[in-house]
DNA sequence: GACCTCAGCGCG
DNA sequence: AAAGCGCGCTGAGGTC
């Protein structure tokens, strides 16, 4: 900055007549909350709050209800991360106001101007864009652990968040004109408007069967010590399972087994699970097995540790959900990751928890589970203008269909069930499955040692499996190179809803899987919005969405609301179906449960 | 003690 | 030259 504080301080009359704009523009004041913690919806609290105007005339003051109302009714806010802010003022206040503010987000304003950044932090961004000086973060920070900016002392706390407000009105100054004037306006207002359905959704937050968590950790524990004594026994020595040099130096110089794999950076000998399940496929070592059974059970007692953690305080967890998580747009979830639970049904682990035991409905409501049917391969489709693949979709299981051309009966083949012809409409479900993740490898331009790895097939079958499948649909197989192209010129590729996605020019062979992570988030979002205001106005909130997981929404529904549940589905699926500017269209499945999430049921319409 | 990178692994 | 991609979380092992 060079000469003195980047902003000027003022009391709070001063503030919000310098606000005011001139002629019928709203007053617009950037704003900013010091909170207890990080975790609202148990405990944290707002100590603190700031103000800036456009030219960085900035108050600090203790949060007063009669300001917040007076802010939320008179002003545009702009907020870093506005659901943070929101929430922290609508627990203030005791009420939700965040229907009816009008706000920006320079958060999300950074994430259209460029999705490439690592983070979006407000520090971060403002140090790389001109450098504004991070030493009083570091300070500030040395003193809030754990988020607590309460501990922070006052004259300290005071300056850091004239920095912060300041720092969030400069991004403001620098993007909005940007984004007002550009195509990529409708982005970042859809980007806004999932802003309070998501906060929605956290603030519900899902229910923990705290006794089933519980007997479940201790089954593991006493699974854990069996399967730990047993491999101390065969290795003569006790072994960390977590420590990748141990058990290589087991597997591979004790054991003497193959090294099969190493690591991608270190060059390591690799003791990943695909390693290890070879491993135990050619060679049936004992060690083999108990290293894999400890691993995936030690890793469960601590997430399911973790959930008792976060549900203790109402026995609700109310995890964080990032509207931008991901550089393609895609939402993130955390605190904890209800994003990646481990499901039984279709596991990738040879050991799989049931963790998904752990979450029930709240008491009076059942599950609702409503996923996109094969959205990626719809959307790719659409972009390829694949005509037959389209066809295919509409009327029959196009990943069937590829497992009967994958694995088609071939007397080289090492696997029995190909051999003999077995694969008749996608059966069984595990070659279907395969068959699905190399339909994925393919479009995104895997080779054909991934094809053949996916598939469990020689190189060279795989390779003809590919090139039978190219030949087949011909646009599926173009698309690939043509968006990669189109990076390569442009620095971007753009979603058919208009998000811009940057993506260098040594990455452009990731732009097809970028457009349709892109595309399917769009897509999810705008159902997210559709939703909320058809739930409100439908149910009166009554039916309420918890959690978005990419393609797959989970609701709630009160029992006394079953009867009306065929009407609302209609009204559900055309929430999420109606999307403007597709040529393939649109299917949900639906699946309920009344008990927890591990046990869903179809439900037909 | 704080912070980093890496390997490993769960989901879409 | 070739590569399916995108996340968040944990523990190990290292540096400062």
């Amino acid at each position: 900055m060079g000469r003195g504080q980047p902003f000027h301080t003022g009391n709070l009359a001063a503030v919000l007549a310098a606000a005011r704009g001139k002629g019928a523009a709203p007053p617009i004041l950037a704003f900013d909350v010091e909170t207890t913690g990080t975790h609202l919806y148990t405990g944290a609290k707002i100590f603190a709050y700031a103000l800036a105007t456009k030219r960085c005339l900035t108050y600090v003051g203790k949060p007063s209800k009669k300001v917040f109302k007076r802010l939320i009714k008179d002003y545009v806010l702009v907020m870093h991360n506005a659901k943070f802010d929101l929430a922290a003022v609508e627990r203030f206040l005791g009420k939700h106001i965040a229907e009816s503010i009008r706000f920006h987000d320079t958060r999300a304003q950074s994430h259209i101007v460029d999705n490439r950044h690592k983070t979006h932090g407000l520090a971060a961004l403002c140090w790389s864009l001109c450098q504004w000086p991070t030493e009083l973060d570091k300070k500030v920070n040395s003193f809030a652990r754990h988020g607590d900016y309460s501990v922070v002392p006052k004259d300290l706390m005071d300056e850091y968040q004239r920095h912060d407000v300041a720092r969030t009105m400069f991004l403001h100054r620098l993007f909005w004109p940007r984004i007002q004037s550009s195509k990529y306006k409708k982005a970042y207002e859809r980007e806004l408007a999932v802003i309070v359905p998501t906060m929605r959704m956290e603030e519900k937050g899902i229910m923990v069967r705290r006794k089933a968590t519980k007997r479940l950790i201790d089954s593991l524990h006493k699974d854990v010590i069996k399967a730990t004594e047993e491999l101390r026994a065969i290795a003569g020595r006790p072994v960390n399972v977590n420590s990748p040099g141990d058990v290589a130096s087991l597997l591979y110089d004790e054991i003497g087994l193959p090294i099969l794999q190493r690591t991608e950076i270190s060059g390591q000998p690799s003791t990943g699970k695909h390693v290890l399940l070879e491993l135990r496929d050619k060679y049936a070592h004992p060690a083999v097995e108990r290293v894999l059974e400890i691993r995936s059970k030690l890793k469960g007692i601590v997430q399911l540790e973790k959930y008792l953690e976060l549900s203790a305080a109402d026995g609700f967890i109310h995890p964080s959900i990032n509207p931008i998580g991901a550089t393609t747009g895609r939402e993130a979830c955390s605190n904890p990751n209800l994003q990646n639970v481990a499901r039984t049904d279709t596991a990738r682990a040879p050991y799989p928890i049931p963790a998904r035991k752990c979450f029930r409905p709240r008491p009076g409501h059942i599950f609702l589970f409503i996923d996109y049917a094969g959205i990626e391969l719809r959307l790719i489709t659409h972009y390829a203008k694949d005509k037959r693949m389209k066809h295919l979709i509409m009327t029959a299981d196009p990943h069937a269909f590829a497992a009967e051309i994958f694995y088609k009966p071939s007397k080289r083949s090492a696997d029995p069930q190909i051999r003999k012809g077995y694969v008749r409409a996608g059966r069984p479900k595990r070659l279907r499955d395969s068959a699905k993740n190399a339909v994925y490898a393919i479009c995104y331009g895997g080779g054909a040692k991934t094809v053949a790895e996916t598939l469990g097939i020689t190189v060279e079958e795989a390779a003809k499996a590919k090139a039978e499948f190219v030949k087949l649909f011909p646009g599926i197989g173009r698309i690939s190179r043509e968006v990669a192209e189109t990076v390569w010129h442009q620095g971007r590729v753009e979603t058919a809803f208009g998000r811009p996605i940057r993506l260098s020019g040594e990455e452009s062979y990731k732009a097809l899987n970028a457009l349709i992570q892109g595309t399917a988030a769009d897509i999810i979002k705008m159902a997210q919005v559709n939703l909320h205001k058809y739930l409100q106005k439908a149910t009166g909130g009554e039916v309420f969405q918890i959690l978005p997981i990419h393609d797959e929404i989970v609701f709630e529904v009160p029992r006394k609301r079953l009867k009306d549940l065929p009407d609302i589905l209609k009204g559900i699926e055309q929430c999420m179906v109606d999307m403007p500017n597709l040529s393939v269209p649109l299917e949900i499945d639906i699946e309920y449960s009344t008990t927890s999430w591990e046990d869903k049921k179809p439900w037909d319409m």
